[in-house]
RNA sequence: CGGGGCGUGGUGUAACGGCUAACAUGCUUCACUUGGGAUGAAGUGACUCCGGGUUCGAAUCCCGGCGCCCCGACCA
């Protein structure tokens, strides 16, 4: 894409209403924009980068046989007071509203329930399990106070999966694939060496519940961290039983501040029970289905990736999730872009066609501002590689690859620059 | 929801209760320049968050609202 044709552009000056790192450098580099207090749209690098970490989750979901389906954000009432979820005592974070006719409604801030609903009328058979269903959904919640940026917003996108298993063993079993397809999946995003599965408070059928927390200091919770055995305890259950239980010594755990980027949940027949979601056996006998369920915050995963990654220039995108693999900057020659002598920009938009024609998408600044600003953008938008054409790279015959993470800098071929974005 | 801080051109800041609300940046035009956010010139752009009040006079003081940020509580 044409830099000089992308509707938003960079600002040299964080915005005042945010100390948070990630929504600083994202609204400074065009990627998001501010609706209101936890309420960001994504813009068009913005929403490059959230379609690429939604791919990555959906490629490792479907791996382990997850279907994919989409929910809707309203809410009836009567299907929440089932499993005594809609009084705003149980819970607090609710948005709700009516239809004219006065029917109440609310803006699904999870999906147990409905997701629950729709399987019992398709669920009879022990021959109809297991199954694991999957969606990408804009979440609503309304929280006392959004904070840290785009990482707690009113209004996020996640990925909800939900397992429904016959047995216990079952449901372990499923457990254990959606676990590993979560260590595969922060690993692609980039995120893997900061990453840890982290042992926290369980729900009301299970002693742990785990969550995957990333170590930034952005984050909120406090965990204990096994580095050798790549594992974590959060802070809420730090005591000598359970450490006990889980084979770890408090000499051996660092203190770390974390952000919880993913969580799984053993639900049991919490959803269920109350909602009749039940299967005849081999025996004849009526069993109710034993569920699971996994989120992951896309938004969170990008704001925590911004945090995580970037430096004193701006943000530093992993490849798997860039909005685009290289940033192609033209430095300009003599007469700017009117002059049809000018070697370097002819040169630039002959590569730009180049890469294009062989299926490379990059992004090309072809604007007519100075190299300095150039420069400066393409370190603040991340994109993992710098390619810049110039009169000095046109007598050397190659082009200059910066890579963005390490800010090694090499001359390189075309046939390799193709080589390398392909 | 408790506590604290802050609302001024698009953005970031300044302005003693007193001149036409200043500076930087952005944007437009011209000149010059082209490897790390150049330079000069000319333009553009603000009901100082909203509503009341005090005062000869309010961006500034007072009251009420709304919004934003931070700490805490909360966080399926």
């Amino acid at each position: 894409m044409r830099q000089s044709k992308l509707f938003t552009k960079t600002r040299k000056e964080a915005p005042k209403d945010e100390v948070a790192k990630n929504a600083q450098l994202l609204i400074r580099a065009g990627y998001v924009y501010k609706e209101m207090a936890g309420v960001y749209a994504f813009l068009p690098l913005g929403l490059r980068v959230m379609e690429n970490i939604e791919q990555i989750i959906r490629d490792e979901v479907n791996a382990i046989g997850g279907q994919e389906v989409s929910l809707t954000a309203l809410q009836s009432k009567a299907l929440w007071q089932k499993t005594n979820r809609w009084d705003d005592s149980v819970v607090d974070n609710w948005f709700k509203s009516k239809f004219q006719n006065g029917t109440e409604v609310g803006l699904a801030s999870t999906h147990e329930e409905p997701l629950t609903e729709i399987m019992s009328e398709y669920v009879s058979s022990y021959r109809d399990l297991p199954r694991s269903v999957y969606q990408f959904q804009t979440k609503f919640r309304n929280e006392a106070r959004a904070k840290s940026g785009i990482m707690r917003g009113r209004e996020f996108l996640m990925k909800d999966l939900y397992s429904f298993s016959r047995t216990q063993e079952e449901h372990d079993s499923f457990y254990q694939k959606a676990k590993q397809a979560y260590v595969n999946i922060f690993a692609r995003v980039g995120l893997g060496h900061v990453t840890y599965p982290t042992f926290a408070l369980g729900g009301s059928f299970s002693k742990y519940s785990e969550e995957f927390q990333t170590i930034t200091d952005a984050g909120e919770d406090m965990i204990y961290v096994h580095e050798g055995k790549k594992v974590a305890v959060n802070k809420e259950v730090l005591e000598p039983s359970v450490l006990a239980d889980l084979g770890l010594k408090r000499e051996e755990l660092v203190e770390k501040k974390a952000v919880e980027v993913g969580n799984i949940f053993n639900l049991g027949t919490k959803f269920s029970e109350p909602l009749n979601l039940a299967y005849i056996d081999e025996k004849g006998e009526k069993k109710t289905v034993i569920m699971g369920c996994y989120g992951i915050g896309l938004s969170r995963v990008m704001g925590t990736i911004v945090e995580a990654l970037a430096d004193d220039k701006g943000i530093v995108w992993p490849k798997s999730v860039a909005p685009f693999k290289a940033h192609l900057v033209l430095v300009d020659g003599r007469g700017g872009a009117t002059d049809p002598a000018n070697a370097s920009r002819n040169e630039a938009d002959r590569l730009y066609a180049a890469l294009s024609a062989a299926g490379i998408e990059v992004l090309y600044d072809d604007r007519e501002t100075r190299p300095g600003e150039k420069f400066a953008d393409a370190d603040l938008m991340g994109m993992p590689y710098r390619i810049v054409v110039s009169e000095k790279t046109l007598a050397a015959g190659t082009y200059e690859l910066k890579e963005r993470a390490t800010g090694a800098t090499s001359m390189i071929t075309e046939k390799e620059l193709i080589q390398l974005l392909s």
